[in-house]
DNA sequence: GCGAATAATTGACCTAAGTCAATTACTCAG
DNA sequence: CTGAGTAATTGACTTAGGTCAATTATTCGC
């Protein structure tokens, strides 16, 4: 069974049923005018992109939208966290990805055909999304050819990311695979070390690397007896990173 | 070490070393055309990119390009099979796909930024690609917005299936990992059985699935005695995919 | 079709990591 | 600030699957 309570599990129903507000706080505004997708728009494309978008407050795991659901909008994180993630045949989950604030998700919709969610998303504490409809965004796009550069890039990025996310899970062993993933959260290539931020709660990491919370558990304390990290809740502190790559082969 | 050679260690020089063809071919232009990058460019702008573009033909294992490699170009393949990997800091390759005629690679460099090659790419057998310039294709594109539809299209199919890869690889155990991976083979959704032929020789299949070829090898043997596979070197017989999927639980 | 190079299979053994279980620590929403 | 509900840790035990090695089968380019 799974090793965490799955969604299904914590709620029967409530999904898109969340609270309405109006988006009027500049700060949020400012994270979205710098996202790739919209830096490009032009004030008043963007005005109405947002017009015609509405945001959600969502709870504590509550649900945002299930595999499979026709993907009429797609999602910008105001505040709060998310999480993408599947429901294998067995009914276990698979966290596949974490989303922060200022992140969009689900922005594959916007040309997906047919347009179907491809995952769970659901919040991991309660969090502020701006919800966004497809078919706005692309009206955009076939108004303004102009744009669509900025959303080629974005994706082009997305599936250069995708593709290093595939490579950590091809690395056999769990303990290496949990180093390249500590070692790819430090923001600076590895160069020299730092503090990194778990995305996710520990059983989580654990789960989109492929293995037990009990693992995960256990390699943090050995990496950690043989200082190479020092571990505060969710906060690592890497100070070696070279010899950190060199003890995974 | 490596369970395969890697290429590294077979070719120490030759990239893009190749015979240079005209393409002239019916048959080659007919596939080009069908592309869902391709298909909707007018007659002239497409010749106008094979013009630009040349024919490589490449021998067995000889490699295309190098991980981190400045990308100029990206590929269509003609005929043969290629496979896309990397390596990790130890030397040892990983397989993340398999490419076959029809197919683009590399595609995502139109828009990447910078412009490197995020994986090695190398010939599984003797194989023809068309080498397509980066540069041209973009400014196809910036000068014909119209274009950018099929792109954005094409990118959001990409990134899903990319996705489903990874939900693959957070299934923990290898068998089952194996048996998802032959059930997204069979072309009908799994609703019914069918041949299925293996896009990789089972060693790489191994290494795209993150296990060890003699697993891989043991795995099939055990499918097979419990009569749920039949296996013709790299075509395997589904009867039943239902019955497959519910032994991994 | 040939033959060298590579891939696949199988067995024996062993280690990494999964499982079960019980305790302690931490978060988050109110 | 609090306390209920999770999440994390640790130990003991088991097993999936990795490693090494030796044999057989299959490719693929010529």
């Amino acid at each position: 069974m799974a090793m965490t309570q799955t969604a299904e599990q914590r709620y029967t129903k409530p999904v898109l049923v969340a609270i309405n507000k109006p988006l009027d706080e500049e700060d949020s505004l400012e994270a979205l005018r710098s996202h790739a997708l919209f830096c490009n728009l032009r004030p008043k494309d963007l005005d109405s992109l947002i017009q015609q978008s509405r945001r959600l407050r969502l709870g504590h795991h509550q649900l945002l939208y299930r595999q499979d659901m026709p993907a009429h909008h797609f999602f910008f994180v105001i505040s709060g966290r998310l999480r993408l993630y599947r429901l294998d045949s067995s009914g276990v989950d698979r966290t596949l990805d974490s989303i922060a604030p200022g992140d969009c998700f689900a922005e594959v919709m916007i040309y997906a055909n047919p347009p179907r969610y491809a995952c769970y998303a659901e919040a991991l504490k309660s969090s502020e999304v701006l919800m966004i409809p497809v078919k706005a965004y692309r009206e955009l796009l076939d108004r303004n050819p102009e744009y669509a550069q900025a959303a080629l890039s974005h994706y082009a990025m997305r599936a250069v990311s995708r593709f290093h996310d595939l490579e950590i899970m091809t690395v056999q062993n769990a303990r290496d695979r949990l180093i390249r993933y500590l070692i790819d959260l430090l923001p600076n290539g590895a160069e020299e070390g730092g503090e990194v931020e778990l995305p996710l709660p520990k059983c989580l990491v654990a789960s989109r690397l492929a293995m037990q919370p009990e693992t995960f558990s256990r390699i943090l304390a050995d990496l950690k007896s043989n200082g190479l990290i020092r571990v505060n809740r969710s906060k690592l502190f890497i100070s070696d990173p070279q010899r950190l790559i060199a003890i995974s082969q």
